[in-house]
DNA sequence: TATGAATGAGCATTCATTCAT
DNA sequence: GATGAATGAATGCTCATTCAT
């Protein structure tokens, strides 16, 4: 009746899960403290398990370092989501969703960093990705549409926006002169309707795209 | 006879000092190149030097990129006063500002890392650092002053701005998608003036500080 | 009541069997395709088995490879007996057995491998390399007899041969430039009873055993 | 006047260069003794020397392996061209050459397992073999020219004879039933004049490139 | 009894820094 | 002063074997 008597093949299974769960979670929390740095050993040792055992597991630190990615980016993708589900202010929800990543970013040096690395270009993190992607693209349309946010506002502006994001996190936790929240007004700011549209002359925001002193 | 004690030693002090000319040099090839991870034999061999060469007028590889960082701030120094000392439109002279160092970023892979890198506290790169936050700051007064510029910016804007900066400048080099034209682009528009009052409402862009789920 | 206790034994008895089958079906095409060196994981995802079960059958690796080779001598012996069995010509029959053997090397990595390894001393293999042996004299006593196999020929001159053959053919298929064929057709044409007397002294033979620099 | 004045900076490399021919000798031994495998550490051990030194003057394990390669071949040379400048009987001079190196190998188990190995396609080493190759082809040109050795021997012969030998030679000292004496002996043997053309039918020595069992 | 997860020593390689010459 | 050879800790990864389930 119950699902052990059914799972004799998965009871075995329920303890490697178990120790691939805690090979996540070490690395999760190795990731997230030292960065994409953190060499293999730490990782095993914090799981309180042998180097072998993590390449069980996942047979590279870049096939490791996918799986985390992925979780990561599915976070985001919850967000983004239960965002994009709201009712409301569509503007409000677009920076609120950016917000809340933020805040996952900064809590999380591996996840700041890895949005500064070349994309895998393959596996769940990168479906992750495409589809973080397609959420947060109908939350711009919309925001886009209700008036709020700049009509040249494409997705990229968004991967380029976290990317900096990351950056900025790490190195404020380092004690640099920087500061995240600053960071993303001023981006967020940037991305508004009437930011594009300077209220004095209609023709200077698409001027500005490029430095004064080479225009005309 | 004292002549001849000092002689030698002035040459070899000459000497020294072009020697440590041509590690600079080296040194700024081989970061603006391979980045901040640019091994210190590979410095040396550039300049036609041994390492210990290297070691002998800088202690460590920190040191070093120390002594390049402050090149590097000196050249912005430069850019900045340049600007500053123009006539005209502050907004324009500030953004033009922002751009040509921008393009230096761009250029030079080892300025884009160490925007993005724990800064040193003392010596001349903190000193040149200071200065070059001295004239933006300027630059930047003139800015709101004329108001263009978003009363609340502040100083350390800049820095976060480009650190920022750095990072993506880094990562679209290997391909990523992301942009630094346009996040130079929509961070200079997130500090105009208009950028932080947004049209409807005066008291709207304050509050926006702070994510709409946050409020009230 | 026994009858009930004794009927899961034997069919656990059946499976242990029906299960070592497998692995040695298993082992036999791993050290086929990938030589000596294929992992014991590899061996046992092909038995479709886990590794455990491998290692209950087989202490060790070694007892795997033991097992295997006692397979491949057994093979040996088989065509060795086959030709033995043969009417007609010994020196044909011999030279048709050793190139029938060849072609078994040549077809497997893991036989070539072991001709050129330590061999065990004892158990199964240990049996069928010695069975072998004896067959395999039996051929050259014959071939000796009938005055085509050199009169000094003995027994291990075979083993020699097959060592040196199987890591040619081993190499051959790397792109190294050596040539199976050739090599046996001139170890069989050296094992000829004119091979070893010279045609114009008698008395050469046997001094060419040793360099000529080194005679007298 | 001594050597010593004009190499002020020939002292520092002697000192690398007495290192660096530790490195080889170190190298030389520990794969004499154990054969390619031999790992760095060993080696580096074996030299009283860092890892790091070692990867100072070889790059890899295989730059280091194929210098000692070149040595072995350019030694093999040495013997190659000493044989072939002899004067007298040819055909003794070639097997003369034949067993000098063969004594080389017997003596060195890297040296034996080299020869059966993927040849280096580039570098000393290989120029080394293909000289080795051009001073051997002489020999047996000359055998073949003096009637004693076998008119359809090519050069191809020595490399598949030498690499069946090396694999001989590490057995043997392994405790297997094979003889690298013997082997020679048949080898060289099957490379005379008359072992291809057996004494009872001329047309026999042909057809029995090909196993009695396959013809007509 | 079968399983396959866990182990951990071992290997090739890199690089900032030191120090003998 | 200059040199560059030497150092050695650290890293990612493999695989025969063990043992808890």
């Amino acid at each position: 009746m119950t699902d052990t008597s059914q799972a004799p093949e998965r009871i075995r299974r329920a303890d490697a899960q178990r120790n691939r769960a805690r090979v996540l979670a070490a690395a999760r929390a190795a990731l997230a403290e030292q960065g994409l740095d953190a060499p293999m050993p730490d990782i095993a040792a914090r799981a309180g398990l042998g180097v072998g055992t993590v390449y069980r597991h996942f047979p590279t630190k870049e096939a490791l370092v996918a799986a985390i990615t992925e979780d990561w980016f599915l976070a985001l993708c919850e967000v983004a989501a239960d965002h994009a589900a709201r009712p409301g202010n569509p503007w409000d929800n677009f920076t609120d969703q950016i917000w809340t990543s933020a805040r996952m970013l900064v809590a999380d040096r591996g996840l700041s960093e890895v949005m500064g690395v070349e994309p895998v270009k393959t596996g769940g993190a990168a479906v992750a990705v495409a589809r973080l992607q397609e959420i947060t693209g109908g939350l711009m349309d919309r925001a886009k549409a209700s008036g709020a946010m700049r009509a040249d506002a494409v997705i990229t502006d968004v991967p380029t926006m976290m990317c900096g994001l990351g950056r900025i996190a790490t190195i404020q936790s380092c004690g640099a002169p920087v500061n995240w929240e600053r960071y993303l007004t001023l981006m967020l700011d940037g991305l508004r309707a009437h930011a594009a549209a300077p209220v004095l002359t209609a023709s200077a925001s698409r001027a500005e795209l490029v430095p004064a002193s080479k225009r005309q």
